[in-house]
DNA sequence: GATGAATGAGGCTTCATTCAT
DNA sequence: TATGAATGAAGCCTCATTCAT
């Protein structure tokens, strides 16, 4: 009636399509007022009810509250990754795209300093982070891929196992973003990441 | 041993020293978790515990957990007055204390922007900015001091009224803290409140 | 077998019922045990368990407990307005209706002058009368009702503003309550109540 | 200094004096907030600082808050024991006596229904009642006391055993209060006592 | 004995989460 | 799948009671 019918794969796809644009209107709206109001002082009908949804919805697409906090670090990270790729190929080398992706990923997080310190105290367990799960904020996948493209062009030493490097330079990385969350003085994250994470490609690869 | 006898004055004064310790106490295990889990992040329970007191004694000490927020501003400007007066009388006119003042609680509060800005938007209503109580931040009792000392100085026409003039201040004052806590862009708020405060005293005496 | 299909709009009838017929469980509950334990000795547990509900499913139903009192005052003006309405139009005058209203509203009253005075001491503010929000004993709209039938039937004088008219009468129906509830002798508050709006109604229209 | 030294003992029935009045201050300030406010919103603050003392002295004499409650039956039992005795020996027979005593205690009684009702709630233990301990209404000394009169004056069958006929009166007497502080109808509570306490006391002697 | 601060049990209320529709 | 009512854990706050002075 409302709509000529249609095979299953587009019916799939179009729906896919919708679902994540709610998802994402939920992650927009949940952002915008743990900032003014904080993450304690939100309730999930206030962020159901400024996406137009009601409260009950937000569990379909969270399973829990945190994990909207959690889901910061991986869109952020997806978000990132895919801009660095998309103007991708040509322009430089890849780990300076990594390098650029991860000063990329440290000024947007800066942003969002008291978000990201709650990701640590709420979201985020001890085995978590030994397990590798850091609450989303994990480059291993991205930096894995970027690394074997660096081997591929020949900056890097191609005996290396990728997935040990990378696994290493998330390990760095995420040990500095936990340590910047903490720290009472703040300082530019950016800046202390491009210069530690220097120090591990040193010798795997020429700097940019 | 431990000590002499004293008479029952003394003996009072230490039991007002004692509840006065106790309440700076809570005031600052207060503060320190409210930093760095958020107000509505901190339960009572957890004040008085890192204060070494049980949970209803808070309440001995504050009437409500807003309260302590709304202290924030009492204190800083009793202690800031106390040190101004302090090493005062010689150094400088009273005019030039004052703005010393302001602009020493301005950095102070600038330290903790997120707290100041949740006092106004938890601590304090419409009606008590209207009364005037502006949640402990009123400068207007130094402000009328110093004013004072200002005429007598003859820095300042004596003829005005100095209440009327501290209030007129503390208006000013509290106008730039709403503002700032409320932009989103952070500037320095000690700078713009000289620099308006100056406005006003240009015509009633001369600049430092 | 159970019942029939039905469309939307009846279902969401029935579901509306549900609701409203919890709501005066929970209403019915708390009555009586108010009138056992009194309303400081009943706490909200004990009226959802006695409802065979849990705890927090009170505050769906009524925003605080003290809303319960309030709803008293509401629920018995709309059952018995309802009552003089449905035996109505035949029997007597509009005014005649009204003051059998006004005598049957104050002998339920009387069965209850605890929680009736309870209600001015817990649940109504000085503004909030004022703003003539009586904690829900309101004779207001109905009387205004039966005011604009008497004028039609020729009992009132129709250049009188019915609201008006309702209003005063409402506002002496009010006072003699709260004078009641606070008298330390008891006496019957229908009869007072009767004799002092006939001094209204003796202005405006002729007694029965 | 201040008064001139005294034996011992009178400065016990001095300071005893003062004790018993402060108590019955107390007691009266307990009771007024209790008739108007309630038993439960009544705090102990409230009551000592209507009697002119401080909260920490309430338990000094009273060992609870609800000893207060249990104290009305026995002070109104000893108030009215001693008017009974009194203007007493000559006046009537002791059985008249003991029956004129339970219809002026029932008639005071019957002004603090809430109240008594809540002695009962709160105050009195089914053990308690078991162990003839009736939150202080106990008639047993009393009536024991004016049962050996009557059975001096010949009023009452000597053979029998006082305090047996003491206790069943004290039982008969007690299962009255209860029964009529649960009934939902109020009915006058010292008519049915005189009642029923008659249907006893025939057996024994000759009615009044 | 009088006092008032400390204590923690218990009450009201909020809200994340579950679940029937 | 969207909805919103039910649930109960957890938070703030009150206040009876204890206890040091």
């Amino acid at each position: 009636m409302t709509e000529p019918m249609r095979g299953r794969q587009e019916q799939g796809g179009r729906r896919e399509q919708a679902k994540l644009e709610r998802r994402e209107r939920i992650y927009e709206a949940a952002l915008n007022l743990f900032r003014t109001q904080g993450y304690e002082g939100t309730t999930v009908d206030q962020i159901t009810r400024h996406a137009g949804l009601a409260k009950g919805t937000f569990f379909n697409y969270f399973p829990t509250k945190d994990a909207v906090l959690r889901y910061l670090g991986t869109r952020e990270i997806a978000r990132l990754s895919l801009s660095s790729n998309g103007n991708g190929h040509h322009r430089g080398t890849a780990i300076g795209k990594l390098k650029r992706l991860m000063a990329a990923l440290a000024e947007n997080l800066e942003q969002d300093r008291t978000l990201v310190s709650l990701i640590f105290r709420k979201g985020v367990t001890a085995p978590d982070l030994l397990a590798g799960d850091a609450g989303g904020f994990s480059l291993q996948p991205v930096a894995s891929l970027l690394i074997r493209q660096a081997q591929y062009n020949g900056e890097v030493n191609p005996d290396l196992d990728p997935d040990a490097l990378a696994s290493a330079l998330d390990a760095l990385y995420l040990q500095q973003l936990v340590r910047w969350c903490e720290s009472t003085r703040p300082y530019p994250l950016s800046e202390r990441l491009t210069g530690i994470v220097d120090l591990l490609l040193l010798g795997i690869g020429k700097l940019e």
